[in-house]
DNA sequence: ACCTGAACACCGTTCAAGT
DNA sequence: ACCTGAACACCGTTCAAGT
């Protein structure tokens, strides 16, 4: 395996210190609170350094979100390997959800930001590309799902339907809820106590509404999302040092290792 | 009634000026394309005379969301009126989402910029407290729907269900379809050919996981859709000259005059 | 009373000059 | 070869000076 030079060393943990402050500076104080001057300064490099890193400042913030969408990946990567039969899976791809939010609660906003046009036209091909990797690849992941119960019986598709317009059917919800939920404007005085349980009933009724057996009303998801939700925390070990510098932080929840089996 | 004077007129029509223009920089050039010099220049203002109808730049932004929503609402009211049965009048609320966007295409990018912490922290309780008016107006009025789907039978929740949860099912759905719409992330090399009418067929789907009645395998609501939009359109007359300065100009679609009788 | 535009503080980005 | 920081163009916002 090839070894770093010591200036290569230096060249990555610069670029991930960069990616640590940035962080912190969009979760304190918002899109506008990022400025590459403040991140210079904090850091006491030179201006003109950033630019060797990241070509402008929409790079950082693309390249911050990949990092997260890299662990979301692994982590429906893991909940569609989940042992149980494909409605569990789907669940498991919700607790996955789930993990991932409170893993990168400031997710959300790097997403919004991003889709901003004038935004997304200034990042990088390349880094385009690997976050639309993710994407399909979490999409793909969720309907290998749906083609698996259609090939086992479980879920029958009405004419002209495709798992594609389900997966977008449960992703919507998901976006949706959660970029609502991230924008802070209070659910609770339209009446949503527990956004994330009502989310999590609302998708359990898009898919009863598919027929996909079995049925919400026949078996009880919620110990289900559970019993996969403190199997997980288990493997959450020390809460470890920095979220972005290394993904070996959260190595032990994005693993794909086989879990218990599951009821039928 | 009140006689504007002279110098009144004025300043209403040179505010309304300003939001048309700032309305076409942010639809051709994005959020970054907006900027008050610029404003100021094409309508030869000094930039200290905008600062006399908003106190900064999200405030335009946000007075330009309040304008759409404001015909949204009315939109959502003369759905609610829609004479049929509950689930029908709900399908005339998506008709009633398809006809906003159509009429505000650029409006989820205002959103989008609003939900920005560091946008959004920035505007006027005024403005922040019509914006949220509207919003819980639009919430209500498809909460009503549903009341009166339980009251009339059509529809029983399940126990600890609210019928706020079923709205923000259908909420966070339509929001999340729109806003990945939205931002140009291509749906098509997902597999999603029409995303509107997927969007409609997984409300639909969601719907039926709650039971209610008619489903959509016992009523072709895709016709009711159709006859609803075809008679909307009807109303739609001339396209009228500005879209923010008058909200009269799409006056006709946005009354809730009664429409014809439905089917059962 | 209203409007102006110079002035200020802060951006992102570049690049000639250093080491 | 790499780093620096002055320089540039462009922001949003303010306010003393005008009319």
């Amino acid at each position: 395996m090839a070894v770093l030079t010591r200036k290569q060393r230096e060249v990555r943990d610069r670029e991930s210190r960069i990616l640590d402050v940035a962080c912190e500076m969009l979760i304190e104080h918002g899109y506008h609170g990022l400025s590459m001057d403040r991140i210079a300064e904090v850091l006491e490099y030179s201006k003109g350094t950033m630019y060797q890193h990241f070509s402008c400042k929409e790079e950082i913030i693309l390249a911050l979100a990949n990092a997260s969408l890299t662990d979301r990946l692994a982590l429906f990567r893991r909940a569609a390997a989940f042992p149980g039969r494909p409605r569990e899976r789907i669940v498991a791809v919700g607790v996955a959800s789930e993990f991932f939010v409170r893993l990168y609660p400031h997710h959300f906003r790097l997403e919004q930001v991003l889709r901003l046009s004038s935004v997304w036209e200034k990042t990088s091909p390349e880094r385009r590309q690997f976050m639309h990797h993710c994407e399909s690849q979490c999409v793909g992941c969720v309907s290998g799902i749906v083609r698996d119960a259609m090939a086992s019986g479980d879920l029958t598709l009405p004419d002209g339907a495709t798992p594609e317009q389900l997966v977008f059917g449960l992703w919507s919800m998901s976006f949706g809820a959660q970029t609502i939920l991230a924008s802070s404007t209070s659910l609770v005085d339209i009446g949503i106590g527990e956004p994330h349980r009502a989310l999590a009933l609302n998708q359990a009724r898009l898919l009863d509404g598919y027929h996909w057996r079995p049925l919400s009303t026949e078996f009880d998801y919620e110990v289900t999302a559970e019993r996969i939700a403190t199997e997980w925390s288990a493997d959450e070990t020390k809460p470890a040092d920095s979220q972005i510098t290394s993904g070996d932080s959260t190595k032990t929840i994005l693993s794909t290792k086989p879990t218990s089996a599951s009821a039928t």
